[in-house]
DNA sequence: TCATGTTTGATTGTGTACAATTAAATTTTG
DNA sequence: CAAAATTTAATTGTACACAATCAAACATGA
């Protein structure tokens, strides 16, 4: 057991309760989690998933503009489509125009993906069990503040 | 180039803008990454950071303790406060009083650098460049949701 | 045009995350 | 008490994340 009253005054703003970073670190993982065991009936993870995203909306992307929209670099997005290629589910081409660019396209099991996926956003909102006033309101405040920052 | 319109419709469910998800996943990444220099130049990782703010409070703390505050598990937390303890900022040790536990204490090298860690949490909400306010509604609704979820 | 600078992905290395399994210690129960 | 169940860390394997570096392709300008 530990003492619950420390020995030296703690200074509040460096305790966890006060942080912003730590509940919106783990809310973030919180939430991928509830996202997994949905997500493994369709052999997808998280990140995968969110490409998978983009890709339904918008056929083929580059690695930069996926990179771009998700704000993540090539040493993730790189072995994370090389694996989505592995199974078949996208494809990878340079740009004959700039051959610099790398075009992601959506295979015929890639597409098939969307239609299971359908369901998903309803079964993780069910999940979180969380008043749609709330998750509207909450959703618009980090995606306000996301695009300030980013 | 990739064509702003897609062929077909798209349910705006699946759409990366309405979910929850995606800005918090984006948030807690760009804010980590805002902590970076900042935490190199104490020679700590993001995680490694949210052990000693716990520490710095509580002086020893067993691995499970800490895993259930920071709702990671051994399999995170065991490597990471083996690298602590190899630079000899914590302690490992068996509590003689349960022997499946692991007590984590801090050693003066690690006391110290709560001193050098004072000024982080004022740089980051300057960098940040948030209102008090919005900072202030949206750590409380986190923390709410988290505390809900958990 | 060709030397310089920029853009884009890939690679490498370190450090999380976490599911699944194992093993040891403790607790509970019949 | 002893068998069974539970708790706690550690281990293993897979998959991100990201800093730093590299190399190729493109753009730019004197």
């Amino acid at each position: 057991m530990t003492h619950t009253i420390p020995s030296t005054a703690v200074n509040p703003l460096l305790q966890l309760e006060n942080q912003l970073c730590f509940p919106l670190y783990a809310l973030s993982r919180m939430i991928t989690k509830a996202y997994q065991p949905l997500l493994q009936e369709l052999d997808l993870t998280y990140p995968q998933y969110l490409v998978f995203l983009l890709l339904w909306e918008h056929q083929e992307l580059t690695v930069k503009e996926l990179g771009d929209k998700l704000l993540l670099d090539s040493g993730t997005l790189t072995p994370l489509l090389k694996r989505l290629e592995q199974k078949h589910w996208i494809t990878r081409r340079r740009d004959p125009r700039d051959e610099r660019s790398v075009i992601i396209g959506l295979l015929p099991a890639g597409q098939a993906l969307q239609a299971r996926a359908c369901q998903l956003p309803e079964q993780i909102f069910a999940k979180l069990n969380m008043p749609q006033a709330d998750f509207e309101a909450l959703r618009t405040q980090l995606h306000t503040l996301l695009t300030q920052l980013a």
